[in-house]
DNA sequence: TAATTGTTTGCAGTGACTGCAAATTTGTCC
DNA sequence: GGACAAATTTGCAGTCACTGCAAACAATTA
């Protein structure tokens, strides 16, 4: 189709880029709830009107999702060699999104702003939401497992809740690496969280 | 203290309720985004100004959470046998949880309402990650670990993300009961999700 | 160049939410 | 019962996010 993007196309990205970087940049600088939108198009010179046009929230601009990160998570999903494991799949999945966002120079930054506002939160969360959906759907298939099961369903959004709690582990402890909790979490996750677990044992029932 | 409430205490609790109720009940009829705060504050007969004295955003109204939930669920983890599992600890705690959901009559059609809308479950994913903190934080205590160990942390979070899995999960299989395939996901989790995780075997790597 | 199509912009409007100060209600002490 | 203090409710003015619409503008195509 388009081998080389038009004018017109170029200029959207440019857009889209400067108001994201300036969305970044002021919300690092001031706070993400203290930065408005009305700042931000002034930074990216275009009107806040336009601003809309790009992105549905202020904090959309700010997380500035790529949606390629996605399709590519979705791919390595599809094309993963047949005899690895799905959490295996998922860890290389986290691992690409966490390379990616590691060589925007951006991730710790970014992390912290996001865990320390409730906003961004619920923006990433929702995404990831819809990811979730996404991701489970592929990897129930690739199991070979009918819709609506729970294996699946719940490898990712273990993954998920993973990674979300690594983040949140790191703001107490800051001098131990995203990858190392990453690792334990999903090592954890795979060979069982509590082998104990027994809630039909004989004497329970408490209230 | 205060052994029985005086008129103010009992008015505040009425005026609550009835915000509550008029925000649960108009957002089931015409939509969670489309009811505004003015029909809910009319229908409970109060100015817009005492909804927000209140509750912080519409959302809160009609979640309605109620802080009684949090305080039981950390009893409960407190006050747990101590040969009790940690997960079995989470297991309880959820399902006394669901039971009050469900003796208010209002779980599954809440629960619809929830998933239906962004913005809902944006508000109980907030108030669950605040919850999840200090559920962590009681269970690190009670295993005996050290501040930001991973594994406490990760059963907490897991089980949450089990549970909002599960409401996903049953818009799809509604036939299936949520307490089935919760012990479903919690049997997963403690037994392992994954046994054959290894992203460290021989050949891995990929790119 | 003229016509077409996509993008930006201003404007007007709705609705969430906040701070402030006045009015109202409730609890208390005589 | 009345006066005073404390809490609660309310109206008002204001800020900000976000939307629909139609006019202005720029890129593309014929």
């Amino acid at each position: 189709m388009q081998v080389e993007a038009g004018l017109r196309e170029r200029k959207k990205q440019q857009t889209r880029a400067a108001l994201a970087d300036a969305a970044l940049r002021l919300a690092l600088e001031k706070g993400p709830d203290a930065v408005t939108v009305e700042e931000i198009a002034e930074a990216a010179d275009v009107s806040v009107r336009t601003f809309f046009n790009y992105f549905p929230h202020k904090e959309h601009a700010i997380l500035a999702r790529n949606p390629e990160h996605l399709e590519r998570a979705l791919d390595r999903m599809r094309t993963a060699p047949a005899d690895e494991s799905p959490l295996t799949t998922m860890w290389f999945v986290v691992n690409d999104v966490l390379r990616e966002l590691e060589n925007d120079g951006h991730v710790s930054r970014r992390g912290e702003l996001i865990m320390s506002s409730p906003n961004l939160l619920y923006q990433l969360m929702l995404t990831s939401i819809d990811d979730e959906r996404q991701l489970t759907a592929a990897l129930t298939e690739r199991m070979g497992e009918p819709a609506g099961s729970v294996r699946p369903a719940l490898i990712v959004s273990a993954a998920g809740a993973a990674c979300r709690m690594v983040m949140e582990l790191r703001k107490a402890a800051p001098d131990r690496q995203i990858r190392d909790l990453l690792q334990e979490a999903f090592q954890l996750l795979a060979q069982g969280i509590d082998p104990a677990f027994g809630p039909n044992s004989e004497k329970k029932g408490h209230s």
